[in-house]
DNA sequence: CGCTTTTGACCCGCGC
DNA sequence: GCGCGGGTCAAAAGCG
């Protein structure tokens, strides 16, 4: 694409980073006026020591040692305590050590090498402790899977599931032991290098080879039908919630809006009912990423963009990508979970509404009756969809930045916290709700030290408003990491939409 | 040259 | 069984 016709970074949720060494050494700011981190170097000790020429065999000794790996991070205490006694160490091993001064330094020595043995063996008790974290963490997840299946199996005995679509609920529940078992491991790894995650818990179903659900397993993988492993039954719940969606209407005159993730298109059609087309992307942030979504303008306002997103990623997100990863990831377990059923299969969105955004209503609508369980987010209703609970004159952000963008990628958030409230009250986001804690904390670090928001309470309509005025006042700076989200992401700029903050 | 976009063809589910 | 519509594939074209 031609950069010359690229838009500015567009402004994104800020979080504040600080990883101890955002120092104005180590900012640049690059040929392209990117503001960039300069990579820290562990190494720069062992640099200086080469350049002087001095006790480098004793540093080399010490990381060539110690970076192999990470986890496997030893010591070699030996030789570092051979050699650390300040060019004395020919003394100690020649047995030159006759003097008080040497016999002190040998103590001395002794009393590091017992310390750094209780060091060591303290780490190995963390990484003990850690792993058994983990493993608790995985049995408990397990439990939950186990849970969702019994309660679809109990749903399922009422001959109808409250999806709707019963027979391809069968179907993807039987997807237990499709060709993607394997990827599904190799995605939940990338995703657990970020520790627990629901990035990994969804799977690609079509890692297989193919389009998910057009091939019964029943006529591939027969044996499947008679027993489920855990293993399993994650697989086939990934699989069906990769087929609940999140929608987003916003007034957006760019082609898509900003999500934080890097998207390819892969498709185009003429929609019945639409004479604007509908274009397919796929996440291209990882291969293999289950991701999609459909960009579509409304038929009857062309100003309004539809955005649905379908699946969760199977790797480390930034930020702002979280967002959204997290609101289908708590949609597709809300719709999972069951707990907002409704007869007609469409459900009141006052409840959802309510708990979304306590100050405005008729926002958010899920629906069963589509072929898919669908919630939809409108940013186009209301004027002034992220009205605050403030007694004062609502003004329009004094900014040019796409304020739509900054609804969609918080209301996701937002919805992904709501959402997974409401999954509560099921009782089947144990896990999640960890993830969603985290990532909250992380969404409104330091703005907010809350362990368990509520967005009822005026403690997180603060923190959303702290969000929101730190990406006012920061969105410019911090928009590197979300936008070298390739071009598609470019040129949508919302000036069209309609965002406000009560001040 | 590699990546992305375009676009016609193809596959599949669903309704009649 | 047939046609329609949605979704995806993949070759060709475009672009940097």
């Amino acid at each position: 694409m031609d950069s010359s016709t690229r838009s500015p970074p567009h402004p994104t949720i800020q979080f504040p980073l600080n990883l101890g060494c955002a120092t104005a050494e180590n900012i640049n700011v690059n040929d392209k006026g990117k503001v960039v981190m300069d990579e820290m170097d562990f190494f720069s000790a062992k640099k200086e020591r080469g350049r002087d020429g001095g006790t480098e065999s004793t540093s080399r000794d010490l990381y060539t040692t110690g970076t192999s790996s990470i986890s496997d991070f030893n010591v070699n205490t030996e030789l570092l305590l051979l050699n650390s006694a300040n060019g004395g160490g020919d003394q100690l091993i020649h047995g030159g050590a006759s003097s008080n001064s040497d016999r002190k330094l040998n103590s001395e020595v002794g009393v590091l090498k017992t310390e750094l043995e209780r060091m060591n063996s303290e780490n190995q008790r963390l990484k003990e402790m850690l792993t058994q974290a983990t493993n608790n963490y995985n049995g408990l997840q397990m439990h939950i899977q186990t849970i969702m299946q019994e309660q679809q199996k109990g749903v399922g005995e009422e001959g109808k599931n409250f999806l709707g679509n019963g027979v391809s609920m069968h179907r993807q529940f039987v997807d237990l032991g499709m060709p993607g078992a394997a990827a599904s491991a190799n995605a939940n790894d990338v995703s657990s290098s970020e520790g627990p995650s629901d990035d990994g818990l969804m799977a690609s179903n079509e890692a297989g080879g193919g389009r998910e659900g057009n091939q019964s397993p029943q006529t591939k993988f027969p044996s499947l039908n008679s027993h489920c492993t855990d293993n399993g039954v994650d697989q086939a719940t990934e699989a069906t919630i990769r087929k609940a969606r999140v929608s987003v209407r916003a007034r957006c005159e760019g082609p898509m809006i900003t999500d934080g993730c890097q998207w390819r298109k892969y498709g185009q059609k003429i929609a019945k009912g639409n004479p604007c087309p509908r274009a397919y992307y796929r996440c291209t942030m990882a291969a293999g990423c289950p991701v999609r979504k459909q960009v579509q303008r409304c038929a009857e306002d062309r100003s309004i963009l539809i955005t649905t997103y379908e699946g969760n990623h199977n790797h480390p997100l930034p930020p702002t990508a979280m967002a959204m990863a997290s609101t289908t990831s708590s949609a597709a377990r809300m719709l999972l979970s069951g707990s907002m059923p409704s007869a007609d299969g469409l459900i009141n969105s006052s409840v959802l509404a309510r708990t979304l955004l306590p100050c405005s209503t008729n926002m958010a609508t899920i629906s069963t009756s589509a072929p898919f369980p669908t919630v939809t987010l409108d940013l186009t209703q209301s004027p002034n969809p992220l009205q605050l609970p403030r007694p004062s004159n609502q003004i329009p952000i004094p900014f040019p930045p796409p304020p739509a963008t900054a609804a969609a990628a918080l209301l996701p958030q937002l919805l992904g916290q709501a959402l997974n409230n409401q999954s509560k009250f099921s009782g089947l986001q144990m896990s999640h709700e960890m993830d969603q804690n985290r990532l909250q904390n992380q969404f409104n670090n330091d703005t907010t030290s809350s362990n368990s928001l509520q967005p009822n309470d005026p403690s997180f309509v603060a923190a959303l408003a702290a969000a929101i005025t730190s990406f006012i006042g920061g969105s410019y700076s911090n928009n590197n990491n979300n936008n070298n989200n390739n071009n598609n992401n470019n040129g949508n700029d919302l000036n069209g939409s309609s965002f406000y903050v009560n001040r």
